[in-house]
DNA sequence: AAAATACATTGACACTTTTCTATATCATGC
DNA sequence: GCATGATATAGAAAAGTGTCAATGTATTTT
């Protein structure tokens, strides 16, 4: 297995909630400051802030810093990474886990 | 968008807890009872019930009884189902939420 | 330098999630 | 029908999540 289990935990929970499912989806168009983000949803600044947060600590977005704007930006990457994690795991494969766990390993 | 966003939360929730994940790849290569996924984990029968529920609510787990056992298999279509859903969502095209946005429709 | 703009942080609250123990239900074999 | 094994449900405790108002911190503009 070239995949830890653990390490896609925080990038599902990142997508387990319809308002970051909608941003990443707007972000895959292009670039996108926050406030431009915050007027398409009916959330408070903070609460913008608090998931772009949350995107971004998973890995799946990028955010630098423009002035006074926050440009965010979707990682290329870690969307083939997710991807590919989700092709392997659910396709039949000799490292599978459910091989191991007959042969008593930890898991 | 051919797609509803809400549709997928209780899938990505679902997937965000790495003991799930973990059966989900188990199941990649056949179906198996419950207790024989127990086996495998360290956690109590009840618990295992509570995330074979949650797999199988958000559909991509399917159950079925076979006289006392219960044999749980991966739902393909869904398996599928996501993946599309992750393609387009994080592929630019014309229908994407963030050309609406600018347009001021409700999203 | 003062005001305004863009974003982050804090603290609080309601709600949800995860886990367990205890108990119930259901199917099988004697 | 009773005992046993497999699974589900109920209730409770602890931890996590999403949201807001209030406030803090940069940055730009005047």
């Amino acid at each position: 297995m070239k995949y830890s289990y653990a390490e896609f935990v925080p990038v599902f929970k990142a997508l387990a909630d319809e308002t970051r499912i909608k941003i990443v989806n707007m972000l895959s168009c292009g670039e996108m400051c926050a406030c431009k983000i915050l007027e398409s949803f009916n959330i408070t600044q903070p609460t913008l802030s608090y998931h772009m947060k949350i995107l971004t600590d998973c890995g799946l977005v990028d955010g630098r810093r423009d002035g006074a704007w926050m440009i965010y930006s979707i990682k290329s990457e870690s969307v083939e990474h997710l991807k590919d994690f989700w092709v392997c795991i659910t396709t039949e494969c000799d490292d599978c886990i459910c091989k191991k766990c007959e042969k008593k390993l930890d898991c």
